[in-house]
DNA sequence: TTAATTAGAGACATCAAGAGTCTTTAATAT
DNA sequence: ATATTAAAGACTCTTGATGTCTCTAATTAA
């Protein structure tokens, strides 16, 4: 069980979009070039992160795409959302007679999901910024 | 991002068997009836939870699986882990130049997996008993 | 010893999702 | 008008999950 590939991808784009200086856009040429990738792939992924709204896009010359402005404090959890959609660790609609487990995993779930909530892209940026100075 | 399908059987059978008094050995049949799976199917998840040491197996005529005699407190993770095999979150592999959230997701990743190994299964077969019960 | 029963092993088939490419369209700046 | 950039969607390829089927090995009961 591992979270995908984009997932991925989009948490490093969204890192390192909130190192960048207020307002400026960023192609996507320079997000794929970045990481490695195809632009045309990493423009599916960063159209999901701005349809949740964690992020703005400007078509047309000189456009690219910034932090979104209305939304603060946009959180790990936040960026997964958007990529991997509603999830469930667990799929209990296959057992007939009840679920025995679905308690102890929801309950591991949340216990989860409330610990990449509280990692904010802010201080991971700080954090990967101090790095890169020493 | 969930567990296999393989992996919620195998832990609904583990609970089942933890249930049944000691010794008493339950074939394949009996426990793919109960999550109404086919027994070839399931005889695949068993013989990986078997070569886990998680349960004891016994071929021929009246033979069938219990749970492990010597393996004791067995835990959720020890379950999954049995059919998932080894696993990470995320595979910073990808990156070329170094995995900005390595440090975030292995500590969230860390934190789960020690809730799930406190979550003991004849914890839950005795819930699950009461319930049945009441 | 033979027949019935049960687990183990492995080849095989099927399906869904992930991963990624390519092409066309729409919007914006110069 | 033209160049640039994001958006949308069809398409391909690969991988892994989910099973099924068949044969073999071990054990019990007669």
């Amino acid at each position: 069980m591992k979270y995908s590939n984009a997932t991925n991808y989009a948490l490093h784009t969204m890192v390192y979009l909130t190192t960048q200086q207020r307002e400026k856009l960023v192609g996507v040429q320079e997000l794929a070039d970045m990481q490695r990738l195809s632009p045309t792939y990493l423009s599916k992924i960063l159209t999901k992160l701005a349809k949740a709204g964690l992020i703005e896009s400007t078509p047309g010359a000189k456009g690219g795409y910034k932090i979104s402005r209305t939304k603060q404090d946009i959180s790990f959890l936040d960026v997964i959302h958007a990529i991997e959609g509603e999830t469930s660790l667990f799929d209990c609609t296959i057992h007939h007679e009840g679920c025995l487990i679905e308690n102890v995993m929801r309950e591991a779930e949340e216990n989860m999901k409330s610990e990449l909530q509280s990692k904010l892209l802010v201080d991971i940026a700080k954090e990967a910024e101090m790095n890169q100075k020493s």
